[in-house]
DNA sequence: GCCTAAATGTGAATAAAATCACATATTTGG
DNA sequence: CCAAATATGTGATTTTATTCACATTTAGGC
């Protein structure tokens, strides 16, 4: 699939169009330009069809872009075209947030366990039906419900032990809200949210302009 | 402070290097170089000293960084030196979980205004002691409690007409949790937080190695 | 007080990303 | 069936960002 040094960021834009492309679908357009899209994204026409352009060809010269064919093959090419399992980790105020929300199971990512120390909190069903297991049983659990990827929203004291725990327990990939650095070896790859650091942007922007 | 036309990557930059100074305060260290500085946020150490020299001289020569004297000048460089006051719009489990999260009053943020559309949550006092308002009071509580950014974490459905009346109430900061692209004059700035779009990369990652 | 070691600040070089501009392909209408 | 309109795909160009490499400054030991 891959058959260049891609930038990050043409990943991350691909997620950005294929959602609005899927938003599109829901309105009944099922053929959209370049520019057209763009402008809906705030990027530049000829950006989209250079990402693109990285992994085939997908538009129709002249008319435009399918936009049901479109999120298919960027499904693709992001590997969203198989079911991915996620363990959430810490089942606080935030933990339990994002379990409920729906933004997971709409694009296709589905919790198969929880996770939290918090002994009153073990055993507990989540709305979905999840019975939250005990740290300590990481690693079993892990392995026997295939967890793809593991999200940290313990308090950042607790991240480096459940990351290195989650990497023990063969994860390759962490989506991390606690609010520190984890260290994980190559292998791992870690992305972090952290929206502490989106509002500095806006202090800084409403400080001194744009 | 602006001199040159800043990248907005280094601006992000400077958060993420004010945070582990923060951490590395806490820990009792008062001095430290580039290099160490660099290996723990994982970039190049002459992209600190680069992005640092947009702004001043903050160093010291053969020595490297006095910890507690470089926070305080990003927290200038950033606009941090003062307090930010936050509106929450919508508080389902996310909204509510975001107000209850201690990682902004950390960073000097502060909560004082909340709204939401369900008459049932109208009038409750938040655990900060903050009570819900009604949407349709927004423009009114956001001009009296001098609100600067307004964080909107509603249905997809309702955030544009949200942002519409967060702008039209003398907003210019917007941090945005629900999953749509929301459209604002240019004088307001939108920051968007969609963990969805992180969990993409991570299945890319996963799929076809780093 | 000098000499060595360490680490910043920065111009120059490199690398990467975004944009332009146009050749190419497709559809529509007469 | 041809011409006009439209919009992709992409090599060339421009812009932006990162990294290198070294002159400069400071601290500390002898």
């Amino acid at each position: 699939m891959k058959f260049a040094k891609i930038p990050m960021a043409t990943i991350v834009r691909l997620s950005i169009y294929m959602r609005l492309l899927k938003e599109l679908l829901d309105s009944d357009v099922d053929v959209i330009s370049s520019e057209r899209l763009a402008k809906q994204c705030g990027v530049n026409p000829a950006q989209i069809r250079k990402d693109l352009a990285y992994f085939g060809e997908f538009g129709v010269r002249g008319v435009g872009y399918r936009v049901n064919d479109l999120v298919n093959q960027i499904k693709g090419i992001l590997g969203l075209n198989r079911p991915w399992n996620l363990a959430m980790v810490g089942l606080g105020n935030l933990g339990s947030a994002l379990v409920r929300h729906g933004n997971f199971v709409k694009h296709g990512y589905v919790f198969t366990a929880a996770f939290d120390v918090d002994p009153q909190k073990v055993g507990k069903r989540l709305p979905n039906g999840l019975v939250i297991n005990h740290v300590s049983e990481l690693e079993d659990v892990v392995k026997e419900r295939e967890v793809h990827v593991g999200i940290i929203a313990t308090p950042p004291s607790d991240a480096q032990s459940v990351a290195n725990q989650l990497v023990l327990a063969g994860i390759n990939g962490i989506l991390n809200f606690a609010p520190v650095q984890i260290q994980v070896p190559d292998c791992c790859h870690v992305e972090n949210v952290d929206f502490t650091i989106k509002l500095d942007s806006i202090a800084y922007h409403l400080s001194f302009g744009d």
